[in-house]
DNA sequence: GATCATAGTCGTCTTCCTGACGATAAACAC
DNA sequence: GTGTTTATCGTCAGGAAGACGACTATGATC
């Protein structure tokens, strides 16, 4: 069989970006590098690199993350519901304007990760060079955060950001994906606490108590209690095996 | 400014793939080509093609749908709801295992075309190199749809096709974006039925009615009756402007 | 022309889910 | 003990959906 004639197609580079979601001190956050190099040096941007030749895309994106984070990716079609400190991981979209590289022509596949909340980040050991930021701070309205801005990501990396924020906003309402977000063990409260700065709104307690535990193969008891969010202590559980959320959580109106 | 030194990465072809959905005699079709060469000859395949030096994915897709069926895609950004023969087009999923082509790394970005019933299609005229295919044919348990059997897609693109079916068959649910399936002017029993060809389920007609017309914005009418089903006349209608169904369209269970 | 088959449209009733919110329970701080 | 915080259970009203009866307006058939 021939191999493709070289000059019938033209080269591209591929990478993987990753928009790596985490929920800090009620906020949801996203991990972001500083470019040491040309173009945007200096400017924060989403961890990413190339996909190596003999590596599939979401082998790239999970070496990726174990070199960010450490975090060990959480293959989700592994049929036991390991709980380990992995993270889940999904292809998110792919992104490749002919100028959003002013260097060459450069395809990024995007994948989304979610993750319970970490130790500060590890970016080759320079915790100048990596931090957990607030998304609002990234996607909100100031000056800074504007295209241009000072405060803005490098490339096209806003609006990567953007639409992996919409995916997982979206995607915990109808799946337990939420849970993701959470230590393998956690309360009721945590869980709502998960959604709450997703979302940016507040839920009733009570409502959210019973939507959650009267949905059969969401949640399974883990056996204990905590009282590590004060008050009185609260029952234990673990991610049960249910992926999806029928009837769904209900995102409420703005 | 440097260019990145060629030697630093790998160099890819990056193609587009299209799974180009449109409902035909109550059956959920796509379209597919035959192959004219090496590898996977004389084998049906979804269409595709190179992206070019300075197109974007979005653009090459679009430029794969009008050179396969002559349709205008239909950019979901833009402002005003024209009705005109356009098809919704987005981006899917990328593929990029490093085996999938056996020639060189291909990463295929694969996007999702849906379609009123057209005409036969025309691949350069051929009738006999492109068709519209039963999805059920190509996804089923039959032998011969079988990976490696004789009716099997070539490369991946038997598992492309089957995650375009499930984005599509969930996408309706929350969207209006059944009515792409339908051509300008519809009617509730038109809609209706493609519903159930896409679910391939049968839904309670009067359940159907009120759900649809009781959603504001989802439907406008659009001044005629029509009888081109047999029976009763009915009204015929515009799609709406609103492109989130709120409460969604359930699935019934299977 | 009467009858029948087909498809569309309007209502009713029951059931389930949700949002709003009162009440109780179990910890800690003072 | 009192107050504060968080968890958990219960009640009630309103809305949406499934099941299904009833009626309407066409074309086809006898």
């Amino acid at each position: 069989m021939p191999p493709y004639d070289p000059s019938a197609f033209p080269p591209f580079a591929v990478t993987v970006d990753l928009v790596v979601l985490t929920v800090r001190s009620h906020a949801l956050c996203t991990l972001v590098v500083r470019r040491g190099e040309a173009p945007y040096q200096g400017r924060w941007a989403l961890p990413g690199g190339f996909v190596r030749a003999e590596e599939d895309l979401g082998a790239a994106a999970a070496r990726e993350l174990v070199e960010e984070t450490g975090l060990c990716a959480h293959d989700p079609a592994a049929p036991p519901p390991v709980p380990s400190n992995g993270a889940h991981l999904e292809q998110l979209a792919t992104y490749g304007a002919p100028d959003r590289d002013p260097r060459m022509r450069v395809v990024s596949v995007a994948h989304l990760a979610l993750a319970p909340d970490l130790p500060a980040p590890r970016a080759g050991g320079d915790a100048n060079s990596a931090r957990w930021a607030p998304v609002e701070e990234l996607l909100g309205e100031d000056e800074a955060a504007k295209e241009g801005g000072p405060g803005a990501l490098a490339f096209d990396h806003a609006r990567i950001l953007a639409d992996g924020v919409e995916r997982a906003r979206s995607k915990i309402e109808y799946s337990s994906l939420a849970t993701a977000f959470c230590p393998p063990e956690f309360t009721v409260g945590e869980l709502r606490r998960v959604y709450e700065a997703v979302w940016g709104v507040s839920l009733d307690p009570r409502n959210f108590h019973r939507k959650v535990t009267g949905t059969p193969g969401f949640l399974v008891p883990a056996g204990g209690t905590t009282t590590r969010q004060g008050g009185r202590p609260a029952q234990l559980f673990r991610a049960g095996g249910a992926t999806l959320l029928n009837p769904p959580m209900l995102r409420p109106e703005v």
